[in-house]
DNA sequence: TAAAAAATTGATATCGTTGTCAAAGTAAGT
DNA sequence: ACTTACTTTGACAACGATATCAATTTTTTA
């Protein structure tokens, strides 16, 4: 049916070894025999079975992603980030839903890894903040990189991103206007992120000595539907802020809404300012102002750090930090200054 | 190391085959010995190495998922859908992004599949337009399952909507509430959904007598910005129309916009309607009326078909057509019966 | 009850690679 | 020229399952 290792071979007038040492770049192959059998794994249009490769060596170039109820924007951009290295790289991604609430998770991720012969997992929130899990992928001998870990204590690479700074910044940015006023709607307590942004926003308050009113710091989950309760609750309360930062840009747009349902001119009375520059942050009305998050990028590194764990890239195997950038839309527009 | 087939035949006291027919489910096997080798199996904690099934049978238990720049929201309903039908049935899905301009489409999927023994596709919009493309992987023997065709005469399983009809009773439900002039834009030039959505449209103008202004009806391409492009050109014509209805969420949402800028009121003196219901749809403000699609439905029965194909579920592989239902969120609120 | 048919089982080959290890060839050191 | 060391190569086993096909047992038929 299809050629194999052996024709090759035969066409070469080597032995199957000598193929096997060629496809896979190993050492002290003679330069000539090399381009020999080179020459003939074009001919014959040779492609190594995976199957095979895979059940003797153990490695299937299945790279796997793990994740649990992301927005829909942010998976699709972690994704796309992915999809790069694997295509340089040959290798494919399969997806990997989880719950991160499963008492069973580290079992079963272990029982998939090893089922499938996965060489690698990409690890993103919440699931990159139970550090008991990322252990027991550790003691299992399961590769990983983490995209935005809590701690950065685990030995596998990661890639973070400033949150903190990030936050900070903005809020410095918001007061930088004028606003004194000032509420913040917080992101889901499971992930670090959240407590990041949120320290970020309330040492730039204290660094600039502006009071936290607690009636507009508000518990969210991400969700747009949090948001809208945040507002909901923030613009009841005796008086308004000039300002919300939400936590991410659903959330923004939920608080947007709470607002303009309840005829408060944006950006006149108030600005709203989300985080990470989703399609929501343009296609709302005013445009939100935003943090922009280098998602894709930050996916892009997570998966070179893994793939170049054992591919040996040339790229070394260490970990990075991501920089945030502002995407002012609507902030500029209202300046309370006067 | 880890328990194989050999072990499970020595501890239950048959040959190997036998213990393969048991976990294959093959028939022709004594009830006595088929539990006698399924205690082993459970004794054991047998799981069978997918390499080497994968070796032998050339099957791997991976689907994949190939698509072209869908919109996020979409591409993340669809994954959702197909990965609750893999988990049940323990397939994987992996993830292939493709270019529909590619000459070389054809032989780069074809490869793929070849390459990773990948059991079956999935192909989605505009990829499952493409005839000649459908055809190829008929010849080259790969089973696939189609989201949304635009021909139905294809010999794989498919999941259609009704795309016209769903079109066609929105503009009626917009005409009903008193609009005359109503604007439309139009999809991405290479989905047959758009020609649908718009067939469905212009047929229920006809019937219903009420003039097509040309200056209101746009081409776009599904994007939000193509959406604010074509509310630009509707607005600065020399009537506005009362109602605009876009191809989807996200070109609404840009209409929406464009509008907005221009201090129209809405739904005071316009309506907008969408397609999709994505996310989009109820983030921004006021809401969009909307068609809703459902696209985990849609998924989850390709997958289905898919999977039946090949794992003889008892669900029969009949194709099916899937149901949209109107979602109206500000249009009742504009009427202009008056 | 014997022969024929059907159901059940197992010995062994096979899928297409990589791993082991020893043999052969080359270069270097004395 | 003669070890010694290093590079290059190949024969064959191994990975862990399924496939073939014949042997055995059981059931049916005459």
């Amino acid at each position: 049916m299809s050629v194999t290792i052996k024709d090759v071979s035969n066409h070469a007038g080597v032995s199957i070894k000598t193929v096997s040492r060629v496809i896979n770049n190993e050492e002290n192959v003679a330069e000539a025999t090399k381009s020999k059998v080179l020459a003939s794994v074009e001919k014959l249009g040779f492609k190594p079975n995976k199957s095979a490769q895979s059940l003797r060596s153990k490695r299937s170039y299945m790279i796997a992603l793990l994740y649990d109820n992301p927005n829909k924007s942010y998976l699709a951009d972690i994704q796309n980030g992915i999809l790069q290295i694997c295509k340089k790289s040959g290798y494919n991604l399969v997806l990997q839903e989880c719950d991160y609430q499963d008492k069973n998770l580290s079992s079963s991720i272990i029982n998939f890894v090893e089922d499938f012969k996965i060489d690698g997992l990409i690890v993103t929130p919440p699931l990159s903040d139970m550090d008991n899990f990322l252990n027991n992928l550790e003691l299992a001998n399961i590769q990983y990189s983490i995209i935005a870990p809590s701690t950065k204590k685990v030995s596998s690479p990661y890639v973070s991103s400033n949150d903190y700074d990030a936050s900070y910044e903005m809020t410095e940015k918001i007061i930088s206007l004028g606003h004194k006023k000032i509420g913040f709607v917080k992101g889901h307590e499971m992930h670090s992120a959240s407590s990041l942004r949120f320290n970020g926003f309330i040492n730039a308050m204290d660094e600039h000595s502006l009071e936290r009113n607690f009636d507009w710091i508000i518990q969210g989950d991400f969700s747009f539907e949090s948001g809208f309760q945040a507002g909901e609750k923030i613009f009841s309360s005796a008086e308004h802020p000039t300002a919300v930062f939400a936590s991410n840009d659903s959330m923004a747009a939920g608080v947007m809404k709470s607002a303009q349902m309840k005829k408060i001119l944006i950006p006149d009375e108030l600005s709203v300012v989300g985080f990470d520059d989703s399609p929501t942050a343009e296609q709302v009305w005013p445009s939100l102002s935003t943090v922009k998050q280098p998602v894709i990028e930050m996916a892009l590194h997570a998966a070179k750090l893994l793939i170049g764990k054992f591919d040996g890239l040339t790229e070394k195997t260490v970990s990075i930090e991501t920089v945030f950038s502002v995407n002012p839309s609507n902030l500029p527009i209202s300046n309370f200054a006067a």
